[in-house]
DNA sequence: TCCAATACTTACCAAGTAGTAAGTATTGAA
DNA sequence: TTCAATACTTACTACTTGGTAAGTATTGGA
C-alpha cells in the first residue's frame, strides 16, 4: 500500500503539520517546487539526487492529497506532468523557514566541532 | 540498538533540523519540557498520554546526544531525574513555532471541511 | 509496425521505528 | 530481610518506510 492512515486526530499544530511533511523527500520537493514554481516529474527526479522514482511518485501523491501540490497532466506525446504548490503548500514552506535557519546553523555548529576534533 | 546512524551529511537546513525531530513523540517532549521548565521522567510519561517507556526514554536519549535535552540525576531514594530544554533545545522549539501554527490552521480547515461533510 | 520519450507502476526485500510486557537497579525505611 | 518507589532495560514482535529493478501506458512519427 502506498497511503497509510493519516490525517488523523492530532495531538497540537506541529503533530498535524509533521503529519504532512514526514518523508524523505517530502521538504525537498516543496523546496524544489518553491524555488521553480513548477517542475516536470523528471526535472523533480534530477533535481533531487538519491530520490527513486518509487518514493518521489509517493510522496507527489501524498502531498496533493494533502493539498500542498497541484499536478497537470498535458495530453502530449511524450506525455508532459507539471507540479507546483498550491497556496498552502507555499505557506507550509514559509513555515518551515524557521526551521531550515536552525538546521543550517546546527549544520554549521558540528562543522566546527568536527573542525576542533580534526 | 537505540541509536541509528544520525548527524549525517545534510542536504539543507530543514534536512538537519529534522534528523533531531523526526521520532512520534519528540516535538511533543520539547512542549511540554518548554512548558513546564523541568519534568521528571514520571511527569513526562503522565504527560504524553500514550508514550511506552521505551520510546520515552530512547527518544530522550537520542535529544541528550543532540544537545537538546539536559539530564541531571539526584541521587536520592527514590531516584529523581529530570529533564530540561538546553538552550538549542528552547531555539529549536522557537523555530518550531510557525510551523505548529501552520498545523493549527490545517487542523481547523480539516475539521470544517469534516463539518461540512457530515 | 515499431520506436522513442516520459511518467508512472509493481513485486520484492531490507532496514528502521514503535509497541508490549516483563525484568533490573538503587537504597532507605519498616 | 523485605518492601516501596522511581527510572530505566531487554527481548520479542509487528508495522512502516524506502530502495532496486523491471515492467506498463500513451501516441505521434519514421
Amino acid at each position: 500500500m502506498t497511503s497509510n492512515p493519516r490525517r488523523g486526530p492530532y495531538i497540537c499544530g506541529i503533530d498535524a503539520a509533521m503529519d504532512v511533511v514526514t518523508g524523505k523527500w517530502k521538504s525537498l520537493i516543496l523546496w524544489e517546487l518553491d524555488n521553480h514554481g513548477t517542475r516536470r516529474f523528471g526535472e523533480l527526479k534530477r533535481g533531487l539526487p538519491g530520490v527513486s522514482e518509487k518514493m518521489l511518485i509517493q510522496h507527489l501523491r501524498e502531498m496533493e492529497q494533502d493539498g500542498l501540490v497541484h499536478r497537470e497532466v498535458y495530453r502530449e506525446v511524450p506525455p508532459r506532468v507539471e507540479y507546483s504548490l498550491t497556496e498552502h503548500g507555499t505557506t507550509l514552506n514559509d513555515a518551515l523557514r524557521p526551521l531550515g535557519a536552525w538546521g543550517t546553523k546546527r549544520s554549521q555548529r558540528l562543522a566546527a566541532e568536527h573542525e576542533l576534533v580534526s
